[in-house]
DNA sequence: TTATGGATACTAGTATCCAATAATTGCTCG
DNA sequence: CGAGCAATTATTGGATACTAGTATCCATAA
């Protein structure tokens, strides 16, 4: 059964000691999270992962208590911490809650972001398709992520993009699992151009089209996904 | 000098050893900074809170590390931890976000509520007459919080009201300020009424501008704020 | 006025405890 | 052979005491 749904292609650095530690092994937790290195449902111990980092317990609390407010793991009093599975509902609406954001963004965007704004998006985009190209998976969501940030921060609202992270993880938790048959990352592309087209022509309308069409994209694959890993998956019409 | 911003009013319960400590004690500090007992720029210590909440240092920190993911605190390495100004940026750009989400959330209840919840809202809406008139500005305030939720919920997306939550503690910061001299609850209802009658009428159009105005009163004594209490805020235009 | 040095206070992290409880294991008894 | 019970183990939540490193404040001296 290899259905090890994942290229890490992540590189684990070293723990930096100038660092506090909490936050820099949340970043790894989230990571072997994202990528199911830590499938849902999976159990952590305290004491395994601070053995396996080589730092105390309270450090890897700290981490736990930070993923639990980002609802990728839930503490079990006197049992252990699990990776919560994907919750259907919060996904449908995250999915809601960031479509309303970005069509509101990329209205205004239309309005009145600056040309040079504009020409970093088409930057960003260049260097999407090089790395479709290459087939380099990592770099090409990286750089979704900061194209879409682009866009909120090129009507001076970056903070919008951030407070979406926390949304967008439950989102990227079915986008790694889907990479296997995702969306081809050209017609993504094709889709951002039209964007970005939309924008330099200053047409709100078809900005907000365009985006519309882009993001029903994102989570295609979902229902496959449900029915191929259920066990992944939390609040589904299992009944 | 007396400018005691703050109607507490807010009863302070015995911590309860039945549930975690962390969650409990950071909802007690979410009550002490948005109520100014805890004011902006103001230094907490793990070891004054643990003592004088009679708790050990270990659920204190849990607590602020919660608090510090919500952005109400910020640790400063072997100094302290302190409780954030108002960061002016992030309010606009908190209010950009739900008004982009409370819009697209009106408009599709308009289509699709169902008149179960519409007559849960009508409810809510007499409860805070109720409220006024008793002058209770806190329970208005939840009420006014139970509402909003109400509106998500009624289109099967609480969720999205949910993970508002944080960007509204920010706005809600200020909201507590502007108590004094805040936006009369009689229009506030009035303006409630508005939307629901638009959604009672099935009419998006008019529901979406109902809400737009409403949103637009919350944050209106915020200029008048800035100049009273400037130290409160950051990012402002004090040059 | 400026610099220096010391006292102080603070978080970050480590290392051990203890308490309560869920899950598991293994034993006993029918 | 199976059911029920008791002991064991592993877990988080919490408490306590300690070290390290650093920022801050203040008095004193040049």
């Amino acid at each position: 059964m290899g259905d090890s749904v994942v290229t890490p292609g992540i590189a684990e650095k070293a723990l930096d000691p100038n660092e506090a530690l909490g936050p820099q092994i949340k970043r790894i937790l989230v990571q072997r999270i994202l990528t199911n290195v830590l499938r849902p449902g999976e159990r952590l111990s305290e004491n395994e992962l601070s053995a396996s980092l080589g730092v105390s317990r309270q450090p890897v609390r700290d981490a736990l208590i930070r993923l639990g407010e980002a609802g990728l793991v839930r503490a079990l009093p006197q049992r252990g911490t699990e990776v919560t599975r994907i919750d259907l509902q919060s996904v449908d609406s995250g999915r809601f809650l960031r479509e309303a954001a970005e069509l509101a963004v990329i209205r205004e965007a239309a309005l009145r972001s600056k040309p040079s704004a504009i020409k970093t998006m088409e930057q960003i985009v260049s260097a999407q398709e090089r790395a479709v190209k290459q087939e380099d998976h990592a770099a090409f969501l990286s750089l979704d992520d900061e194209l879409h940030f682009t866009f909120a921060a090129s009507i001076g609202h970056g903070d919008v993009w951030r407070t979406l992270q926390n949304v967008k993880l439950q989102m990227d938790r079915v986008r790694y699992l889907s990479l296997p048959d995702a969306t081809p990352g050209k017609l993504l592309i094709q889709q951002h151009k039209a964007i970005i087209r939309a924008l330099n022509a200053r047409d709100p309308d078809s900005a907000q089209t365009a985006m519309r069409e882009h993001l029903s994209e994102l989570l295609s694959s979902l229902p496959r996904l449900v029915r191929k890993l259920p066990d992944y998956f939390d609040g589904s019409a299992s009944a």
